[in-house]
DNA sequence: CTGAAAGCGCTTACAG
DNA sequence: CTGAAAGCGCTTACAG
């Protein structure tokens, strides 16, 4: 039909079926197709009906980097934790994935393993998704990671712990007030030579320590031997060794406060293998309650931690903050509570 | 400068640094930037050092989204697990991460929480980012799930089990033939009465309880009671809770053979506090080989999967088959290995 | 309430 | 090895 002048146009198209296809199916303009779906309050009854019907009979799948890229808004979250297989954070990403579910976020996960070096790398890769928001784990990130982030000038809502700078945005409780707490009611116990394990040596556990010393030394009762921290992975096998490393060095021990679970239950095991009566002879304690806590033997005193509601509230401030909802306040503490079991 | 003859175009930018700006500061053409950056090999030593100068300096983070809708590639791969708050998948997740980790691949993470009407949600939005390809847990998906992912054509791989399809992708092991392995064990050992103590009810722990169906009708001991199946998520409570169930039906078990660690450790923890002395009295056996089964007392007699390398083997079938490299199989059986210990 | 045009930031053929 | 133009599939102002 057309005169010879104009060359066609190179057709890159992948065969998809394109909003542009549903507008044309539904008659209607792009643009309302597009309404259609994004904002059905303000397209007409019936034309919305048509759209859906030609969504439906197409089978239309939305291009998301297309949106992304019209609109500027990405609809991503990303979420920076340290580790996949510590059942903690696993509970923080189901408080996370509840809050955002019906807001249509993406939340883009990445386990940087407690290590900078991954979490900047991670965060680089993330950053060219251009999250709307992100989720990080503590507060001590590496210059590289602040200033990246500073760059984005993304809303950023910190987990696990509470800032003392006002401009933060944090949600979390005191590791360090955690800890104290629990020696505190080993100390109520009567127990009076504590000692302490620790592990992988995270931002959590140094302040958990911290607690733990801050504690004794009010008591008068603080001694270094009785400390015994490495820079290894927390693991059940761990605590079983970690065990009997500390009580090499201060057999007197009375009680032994472990920066996680983990660590204690391997730390009670080993007792049981070498005859050590817990709490009879020495009372151990952990730190998170994982589910298995309640029900072991001894069962296991250790700190409750509100792992669900930080993620729930961090990305529900979050969310707030990339809406523009002035939240009630930028810092939440969720606090923690004692289990006092059988073990301690 | 300019005569009035065309308006101004109006501008969207988003004040962000493009590749453009790139370009222009490195004096090079976009396509040369672009390429220096993508294909570095295909661009003269001197003009990619002056590329990638400009990139630093202007700290350009490259927009994913526009690459996506450009290359039609979208370099995400989508990974639907049923849970994340259960080791096995964590693991998996972690060999799937390393074997993607130097190809550029975005893993998008999503958690179904054993439910196929949430996995038909988050596939459909997983699609709307386009995936390169998908990694499924399981062969069996719903109707629609599976009309999802024909109609978007993408590569799928199917993790933890074995396919009888030959045109299947999956990577796994028998999950039939390991707890047939595990109740032969218990029968060599001795034992004649043997439960079974089942939850969640996934497909994987419906060919577990088949296993151990069919190993004990080979040795004519099956008896329909002994077998205790809820569909409540597996925990260290609820195995403790289904060992004084199965006890008050079948008090005469010598040996019980849990779907899953978890449950063998809610048994055990049971049994000792009622005083049953495990093996003596009643021999337990899990499924898994979580990280705590060989420390715990009575060390737990397991199933050790291959979770891990599931995963590893897993992303890197479908790695090969979006890139096109024939893969030497589509069926990849990892196996298992019996972990006997003292429980059973 | 509805729509034509322009633009988001890249990469893909196509020419040199 | 290098580059100008067109296009990917949406949404954003801007007009009706």
């Amino acid at each position: 039909m057309s005169s010879a002048a104009a060359p066609a146009p190179k057709s890159r198209s992948r065969g998809r079926v394109t909003l542009a296809d549903v507008a044309r199916h539904a008659g209607v303009g792009t643009m309302t197709a597009s309404r259609a779906i994004s904002q059905p309050g303000m397209v007409s009854a019936e034309l919305r009906a048509r759209v859906e019907h030609a969504v439906r009979k197409l089978g239309y799948v939305p291009n998301r980097a297309a949106r992304a890229l019209a609109s500027s808004r990405s609809k991503v979250i990303a979420v920076l934790i340290p580790s996949l297989s510590n059942a903690v954070f696993t509970d923080v990403l189901a408080g996370i994935q509840d809050a955002l579910d019906q807001y249509g976020y993406q939340v883009l996960i990445s386990d940087t393993r407690y290590s900078d070096a991954e979490e900047e790398k991670l965060l680089g890769i993330n950053l060219q998704s251009h999250p709307d928001g992100v989720l990080l784990t503590g507060l001590r990130q590496s210059e590289q990671v602040r200033a990246m982030l500073a760059a984005s000038q993304v809303p950023v809502v910190s987990m696990m712990d509470l800032s003392d700078d006002p401009e933060d945005m944090t949600v979390g409780f005191s590791q360090q007030e955690a800890a104290r707490t629990m020696v505190r009611h080993l100390l109520g116990k009567g127990y009076r030579r504590i000692g302490f394990l620790g592990a992988q040596l995270d931002e959590r556990t140094l302040k958990r320590a911290e607690g733990y010393r801050i504690a004794l030394r009010e008591a008068g009762l603080y001694e270094a031997r009785r400390e015994l921290l490495v820079p290894d992975p927390s693991t059940v096998g761990l605590g079983a060794e970690m065990l009997g490393r500390l009580l090499a060095v201060a057999p007197d021990c009375d009680a032994l406060f472990c920066c996680n679970d983990d660590l204690a239950y391997g730390a009670i095991y080993q007792c049981q293998r070498r005859g050590i009566a817990v709490p009879g002879k020495l009372a151990i304690a952990g730190f998170n309650d994982l589910p298995a806590s309640a029900w072991m033997n001894p069962s296991l005193t250790t700190i409750a931690t509100p792992r669900y509601r930080i993620g729930y509230e961090a990305a529900t401030l979050l969310r707030q903050a990339i809406e523009g909802t002035p939240p009630a306040s930028r810092q939440i503490d969720l606090g923690f509570t004692l289990m006092a079991r059988e073990s301690a």
